[in-house]
DNA sequence: TCATCCCTGTGG
DNA sequence: CCACAGGGATGA
């Protein structure tokens, strides 16, 4: 489910729950998950939290807790006691507790001491690198901008959101593109990331993605998941096709 | 570079 | 029942 925008907005609202504060205990719920509590001493006080692409990292005293939420992961905050339904890892805190809910069971924990990840530069950052890395690849942009060793951060919807914004056709070559083409991707990629972070990300279904606080996001996509209903800018049909083994939306008359 | 797999839930 | 799902690792 996460991408950029729902994993950031996931750290800036847990980290003034956990910044600072004593990890107490971690509760296990998943076998998956039996061996973490062992690679930790407790209490560890949380010195930081941030984000690394898609990647939730909590830093503790030599070590790091990195949690990815892939498809249906997410972390709530509350102050309860029970067990939540799809609950795999709490993580206990003296004033409340983060609760990692995933019901695909995807989603990963690990304790390291060093982020190791090849990750390509943040979506969110200066994208100007791209004039000279497209250039050196064939394959598909939607593929190429799916690939986080390339760029980090983008997911399924923001790639079609922001494709679909620039007026690129998802099936073009990364080589293909022509300077004007490419400014208006970067242009249309910190667009859609920061139009989804003030919406505090996408929620598409019931039991999807919410903030810590089980808000939902309320970013609202032109054509993710739109196949079949008007474009936004002409009237025709959104198209879905598969692309690098994923649905693929786009316009096929603003989208060339 | 592609298919397959990891998992479970939901919607058509 | 089958198709599909916001991600990514793996082996052919």
């Amino acid at each position: 489910m996460p991408e950029l925008p729902e994993v950031d907005t996931t750290v800036r609202a847990l980290r003034p729950k956990v910044v600072g504060q004593e990890l107490r205990s971690l509760r296990v719920f998943d076998p998956k998950l039996a061996k973490l509590p062992a690679l930790l001493n407790f209490p560890a006080k949380v010195e930081e939290l941030s984000r690394r692409g898609k990647y939730i990292i909590f830093a503790l005293p030599q070590k790091l807790l990195v949690v990815h939420l892939r498809m249906s992961g997410r972390l709530a905050w509350d102050e309860g006691r029970g067990v939540p339904k799809h609950s795999r890892l709490i993580l206990e805190f003296p004033e409340g507790r983060v609760v990692f809910i995933d019901s695909r069971r995807l989603g990963t924990v690990e304790v390291t001491e060093e982020f190791r990840e090849e990750l390509g530069p943040d979506a969110l950052g200066d994208l100007s690198f791209l004039d000279e890395v497209l250039a050196k690849s064939k394959v598909p942009i939607k593929v190429w901008l799916l690939d986080q060793r390339n760029i980090a951060g983008l997911g399924n919807i923001y790639v079609a959101e922001a494709l679909f914004l620039a007026g690129i056709d998802p099936r073009r070559q990364a080589s293909s593109l022509k300077p004007p083409e490419i400014a208006r991707l970067k242009k249309a990629i910190h667009q859609v990331l920061n139009e989804a972070l003030a919406a505090m990300g996408t929620t598409l279904s019931d039991n999807a993605y919410r903030t810590p606080a089980g808000e939902t996001g309320d970013y609202e996509p032109r054509v993710y998941g739109k196949e079949g209903l008007p474009c936004p800018i002409c009237g025709t049909p959104i198209e879905r096709i598969e692309l690098g083994g994923r649905g693929t939306f786009f316009c096929p008359h603003c989208q060339k």
